[in-house]
DNA sequence: CTGAAAGCGCTTACAG
DNA sequence: CTGAAAGCGCTTACAG
């Protein structure tokens, strides 16, 4: 083997290992099934031999779709576009799309904003999972779904989401229905926890007690379900159950109730929301909301196939319902409380 | 204005907008330093206004590069990859790299490994952020970083990783130094568990107490650190630390003690590894070590751009010194222990 | 199925 | 700086 510094192997070098013609190369690339078994194998045995790899680049270029479709997420550490990803995945598999997934941060230093790259890119469509920012402009008649609730809108855009209301009406129906009624609801900043506040306040105020609501330091992290928590615990000692807006805040909120000696369940109950990976972890067994991410990932993928097939029509709303998922943090209240 | 349906302007239409050579419009492009200030505005304005996006196809296909380093992680949950990104980014920063980010399962449906998208896609570079498998052949001449400690090694590539060894020594350290001799380890699978486990009973064997190793199910999942703690208290309850081969095997020997009564840290010292997002959680308040990911992130970039410009000599191994962070989980053992 | 041709939107190299 | 040309590796469309 003379050593062939660097040029990669194009269809050209296929065509001729497998004696066949570049078109009919290009036939075996894009699936056509106008291609006989016996030429389709010599093709295929020819790539594997050559260590044949197409070029995105150039086929992106002279076809008319990358067939891909870009993700961009809020934060690696936000873990719910983990099942996002895989529920879109299995929706885009049969049409034979890829993904790419940034967050806002992963290319900062080479773009403006963080669609610039999915832009330049150009993906077939979009699925926005953050809070859509002004210098978001899409070009219109890019397939774009937004998902997860948000604050913001984006024009044209489908929006997938959880229907975080009913979520947090299940999830305060659980509290009321094992017997609480001092029940207190850690909230924090964004669209979906707005929604999950509003959802508390409905099933309490249908229930008879008086809801009590407390933010953090206005986002949903750990510290501000820690410090939400200290909050609702100092001020209202009548309190034996709290519902956090999320799974992180109720992992603060658990830190707060075992700084004041609570144990959990018995003295205090807690439940999260999003059934992420730490509240099925031996050390929280946090009951939760699932929003069944994978299936509004699946969601997304319907819808965008629809809009690149042509029929979309006008952008809509899709929330899907979510499931409590009940484990070891919540409980009756003790008879004394 | 005319509806122009969907053709994306080009550097042609730029040009035109700007009144300038399209070659010219390819100089500002590529940051060309033989541009007068003037005419370089100009095309930045048209550009704007157009709201033209220079086509990554176009570029990568008709240019030698992509400019473009592909990052292979193992799992998006694994958060370890974070930091690891943030210091790449730091280091790619001057060059203009951008950065893409893939793990094993994101494009399953549509390729046969996990690296072919990146191949396809040309890219300049790869960082491995995972365990390299047979099937990760990559072509020659590629500059390839793997990223932590590693079973197997790909041949040709630099390896970036933390000095798991020593930072074992240090956390097995910390314990003996609190006056610890019952300390018992935690491992499970991989390279990293490998050499903090040798870690581990070097600094036993050199300060006298028998080293107890105890595995859980094989991975290193909180549900490994639960089972593995379980055994280690159940067969010898005269243990008062523990050492984990990470964070997430810690969280689930804090489940483990909690089960059996212990309080952490007055009857448990527990210590992790990584210094992960949970490891700072007011929950936890985990002694741990700080790989200094974004250290090796740097490190990788380094050695990336040192191999792309074409003097990277031959492949060799860095490890970088990771440091002990001490926060609520370890104390002294109890007097009567 | 083949073959020849044009073109995608850039970069490269060069004469002016 | 401009302008004309070639080419990157594919896809597309079409005559045979």
């Amino acid at each position: 083997m003379s050593s062939r510094p660097h040029r990669a192997p194009t269809i050209y070098d296929v065509a001729q290992a497998a004696g066949v013609s570049k078109s009919l190369v290009s036939l075996v690339l894009r699936g056509s099934s106008s291609v006989s078994e016996a030429r389709r194998t010599a093709v295929l045995e020819a790539m594997a031999r050559l260590d044949y790899r197409p070029s995105q680049a150039a086929s992106a270029l002279a076809g008319a779709t990358t067939r891909t479709i870009g993700v961009l997420i809020d934060d690696y550490r936000n873990l719910w576009f983990v099942e996002l990803l895989r529920g879109l995945q299995e929706g885009l598999a049969e049409h034979g799309l890829r993904i790419a997934v940034a967050d806002h941060t992963l290319n900062a230093h080479v773009e403006a904003s963080p669609l610039d790259g999915f832009l330049s890119m150009r993906v077939d469509g979009l699925v926005i999972a953050t809070e859509p920012s002004a210098a978001m402009r899409v070009p219109e008649g890019l397939p774009v779904v937004v998902a997860g609730h948000r604050q913001a809108v984006v024009p044209g855009a489908d929006v997938v989401a959880n229907d975080d209301r009913l979520g947090a009406r299940r999830a305060t129906e659980h509290l009321l229905g094992l017997g609480h009624r001092g029940i207190g609801h850690l909230t924090g900043g964004g669209g979906a926890a707005r929604l999950r506040a509003e959802g508390f306040a409905e099933a309490m105020s249908a229930a008879g007690p008086a809801p009590r609501t407390v933010p953090g330091t206005g986002a949903t992290t750990e510290e501000d379900g820690y410090v939400a928590a200290a909050r609702l615990l100092d001020e209202a000692p009548e309190t034996t159950a709290v519902f956090a807006a999320n799974d992180t805040m109720a992992m603060g909120a658990l830190a707060a109730a075992r700084e004041r000696g609570l144990r959990v369940p018995q003295d205090l109950s807690v439940i999260g929301y999003d059934d992420s990976p730490i509240a099925s972890t031996h050390l929280l067994e946090l009951t939760t909301v699932d929003s069944r991410n994978a299936r509004i990932g699946a969601m997304a993928a319907e819808r965008l196939m629809a809009r690149i097939a042509g029929n979309g029509g006008p952008a809509g709303c899709s929330l899907l319902s979510p499931e409590l998922v009940v484990r070891g943090s919540t409980a009756p209240p003790r008879p004394g409380a």
